[in-house]
DNA sequence: ACATCATTTAGATGATTAGCTAAGTATCTA
DNA sequence: TAGATACTTAGCTAATCATCTAAATGATGT
C-alpha cells in the first residue's frame, strides 16, 4: 500500500500510468513524452514495477509496459474504504477496448 | 495532487487520517497510538497540513486536529476519474454523522 | 512570577530519492 | 562478427525524509 501511493506520488509516474491507460507502450516511447534521460524514466519504471503497478514483457529489442489496472483498483479501494468511500469501475457505454493481449 | 498521494505514502500518516475519521483529536492523544517520538508526530501533522487533509485548531494547552474529508475525497475522486474510476461516498444508512459543519 | 503541561522548532544523522553521464547487456541486421 | 538500437545498471550528486534529543514557545494554575 505504502509503494503504492509512494509511486503515486510523483507526477511523471502518475502520467506513464495514464499513458499506458489507452494501452501497452514501450520504455522509448513512454521517454518520449517527457524531458528526463532514459535512465530516469528506467528508474520511475522500475518504482512502478516495485508497486505492481506495471508489468514489462520483452519484445524484441524492446520492453512493453503494461497497466496493472486491477492492482490500482483494488488500492485505491482498500484505502478509500476505510474512509466510507466507493471506488467503481466507471461504466463507459460503447467504450470499445483495444487490448492486444489474447483471448 | 503529489502533496496528497506524498502525504498518503507514509504507513503512520494514514493511520493518522484513520483515528481522525472518528472525530478531531489532540497532537498528544494521536500521539499516543505510536511508537515515535512527539516532534515526529508534529512533522507528520506538518506534512498532513501541507497538504490540506487536515487542520489545526487551538484549544487551550491542546492543539485539536481535524480531518478534511473533502480534500481526501476530491483528491482521489480527481486522481480515479482519469482511470474510469468512480469515487463516492458510502451510503452508510443510518450513520449518523456527528459533524458540527453546515450543510 | 513560577512551575507545569502540550506542542513545536532547531539541529543533527542516516536513509532514500530524482536526476545525471557513462558503461553494460540484449537483440536485430547487414 | 560488427554495428546499430533499445534499455538497464553503475556510480555519482544534491535534495528531501523520518527519526532522534534538546531547547523554545505558549497556555494554565498556584
Amino acid at each position: 500500500m505504502s509503494r503504492v501511493f509512494k509511486a503515486l506520488s510523483d507526477p511523471t509516474r502518475r502520467r506513464v500510468l495514464e499513458l499506458l491507460r489507452e494501452g501497452p507502450l514501450s520504455a522509448g516511447e513512454l521517454a518520449e513524452h517527457f524531458n528526463v534521460s532514459k535512465p530516469t524514466m528506467s528508474a520511475h519504471f522500475a518504482v512502478l514495477r516495485e508497486a505492481d503497478l506495471i508489468t514489462s514483457e520483452k519484445r524484441g529489442k524492446s520492453v512493453l509496459y503494461h497497466l496493472n489496472m486491477s492492482v490500482l483498483e483494488e488500492a485505491l479501494m482498500g484505502f478509500a474504504e476505510v474512509f466510507g468511500l466507493d471506488v467503481s469501475v466507471k461504466t463507459r457505454i460503447g467504450a470499445a477496448h483495444r487490448d492486444g493481449a489474447s483471448s
